[in-house]
DNA sequence: AAAATCATACCAACCGGTCGGTATTCTATG
DNA sequence: CATAGAATACCGACCGGTTGGTATGATTTT
């Protein structure tokens, strides 16, 4: 097999390998030589592709916002009004809890090795602003096509932002414990109804 | 100085150095060598008052556990409607950032050890469905006082915290980031609007 | 033969926890 | 009141095991 494709693959085994165990273990809880073994590769190849655990961490990360990013546009792009826009993104929250369930407490890795490394805390918090800025335009566009009430669009947007995060870490820490799908869903219900132009609400 | 006194200092002396240097280097990163060293105080004394350090961070959680139950209790006493009650919660906030805001990356300790240890999980996540129960209680008294629309209290509950969640961790991921209490407030205001009843909302 | 890809063996550092021993205070007894 | 002895609080050297990372050589493809 060509080399070069060769290299590629197990490169890709390494980094799905460590998703698992990071999702399943957390960041400290896995060693290197676990995520070889898993990968079917020894210790060698691992550092051959990565210059350590936290860069393969990093790359882990990037992918995990790159497809976040791609997941929100194509929803928004797909939607007539922004009302039914922030719906139809919560109605997806179902699928995502039951598909990539397992692994979402990879997402708990990555804000605590926020908290605490530098270079995690830069590729984390970065995209949130960029989230942020992303849901006050859908808020604007909302105002301005009339479906949302004049409210302060930074505001809102961090508002949903942060009803989503604290979704998802209650779903992830407690899959069990309720359908966080329908939570999802009710919930953008409630905060749209505070949102809503007048008008709006009454059809 | 009596000794039995003198015991219970240097327990206190630890909780606090344990505290801080886990919200500080999270719950891996800090080695029980340096927890003494913040103390002022060797690995004997800490195995003497400590069977584990697994331990020492689960009496830390039951005692953050039972401050946020005493103040959230404290806070629905004082408040005439419920309503009321959830804006003065949220008003609150603000000091809470302010004060506890160095201590606060220990909770994130919290849930990602959740995620990873039975034990710490059963401390969390059982704590979590009282709260959960809290606000719903509340909920359903703002719908039989009138001042709620009578929607799903659970429901409504799940969001509130949810939101209080995620506010939680991007607050203490990103203290510079906005003015956190604000948002606080203004989201809880949001969310009332959406389920106030009607007749209050004209009010 | 040059370059890329991997395997093996290995290391220094660190970690949670143990253990034998000491210092200080309380208590019971003569 | 004196003192033996029990109890509590604490010290710090030490241990087995694990970790991220490295050095070096073998294999394969171009």
């Amino acid at each position: 097999m060509n080399p070069q494709r060769r290299g590629e693959e197990t490169r890709a085994r390494i980094l799905e390998a460590a998703g698992e165990c990071f999702a399943r273990h957390g960041y400290d809880g896995t060693g290197v030589a676990e995520i070889c073994r898993r990968a079917g590769v020894t210790k060698g190849a691992f550092y051959h592709h990565f210059p350590s655990k936290q860069a393969l961490f990093l790359e882990l990360l990037d992918r995990w916002l790159a497809g976040l990013d791609t997941q929100l546009e194509a929803v928004r792009a797909g939607a007539e009004t922004v009302p039914e826009g922030l719906l139809r993104m919560a109605g997806t929250a179902r699928q995502v809890f039951q598909v990539a369930g397992g692994q979402l407490p990879i997402l708990l890795e990555f804000w605590t090795q926020a908290a605490h490394d530098p270079a995690v805390w830069q590729a984390t918090i970065a995209p949130y602003r960029r989230y942020r800025d992303f849901f006050a335009g859908m808020i604007e566009a909302g105002i301005a096509e009339g479906t949302l009430r004049p409210v302060d669009s930074e505001m809102a947007a961090q508002v949903i932002v942060s009803m989503a995060v604290g979704l998802v870490l209650q779903g992830l820490l407690d899959p069990q414990g309720t359908d966080w799908g329908q939570v999802v869903e009710e919930g953008m219900q409630m905060l749209l109804e505070g949102i809503k132009s007048t008008e709006e609400t009454v059809k």
